[in-house]
DNA sequence: GGAGAATATGTCTGTCAAGGAATATATGGG
DNA sequence: CCCATATATTCCTTGACAGACATATTCTCC
């Protein structure tokens, strides 16, 4: 999750992920379409292979990379966790009076950590 | 999208996000419960906060973080679009042969870049 | 208005990652 | 086998950021 996160939160990263997302493309066809050199196209593409977003396959000397399901879709489920958010939002404030209430009688010398 | 992935890219932080999602909390709460020193929480949170993902209210003299919908939302909808890759996967190949034969033809003396 | 609690901010340090340029490694063809 | 193409790897410099610690700010209450 952190991996597939970090993967994804470069800007470069995430415009090679979205057009990976049209189908796979070779190496030097990334660099021409996002206009990025070909070094830093293959650092990124390495690094989605160590997140596991990406797949390769040689194709005569050329590496074709291809986006792999299986980080998109645990994205998609944890993302789905959150759905109740866009909901109802109100009944949360008793939750919170009652921990103000429970820390009130915890208060005690607890160094700050 | 870029600002909510790198947000949540970090380690800590999706701590403190998956403990909001049951419900708005306080500083304290935050760094009692997920054992961290309360400066870096406080940092946490102010990241969080440039990023959109959390919204602050002050209670007393507490700050009460609360997750904001709107950036689960996109990313759920970001995701939505790679929902197409956990099904058909193979017709693509047929892309990868189109790309290879144009890229034979264009071979010409493009430096590097 | 002063004390204490809750939170924010500043400084320092170490680490990590990205971009640039050069170079190494494969792969196919004549 | 040697050359050209495609890609990977290395070295360097620079900037961002997390953690630790100390300190400032804000609020409440007496």
């Amino acid at each position: 999750m952190i991996a597939t996160l970090a993967a994804l939160a470069e800007p470069n990263r995430l415009r090679i992920v979205e057009l990976l997302r049209d189908g796979p493309r070779a190496v030097g066809e990334i660099s021409e379409r996002l206009a990025l050199r070909q070094p830093q196209v293959s650092k990124h593409l390495a690094h989605l292979k160590g997140a596991g977003l990406v797949a390769v396959r040689p194709v005569a000397q050329q590496r074709v990379y291809q986006l792999r399901a299986e980080p998109f879709a645990e994205l998609a489920a944890w993302t789905e966790r959150y759905r109740a958010l866009w909901a109802e939002r109100f009944d949360e404030l008793d939750a919170v009076v009652d921990d103000l209430k429970r820390r009130e009688k915890k208060k005690k010398g607890e160094p700050t950590r």
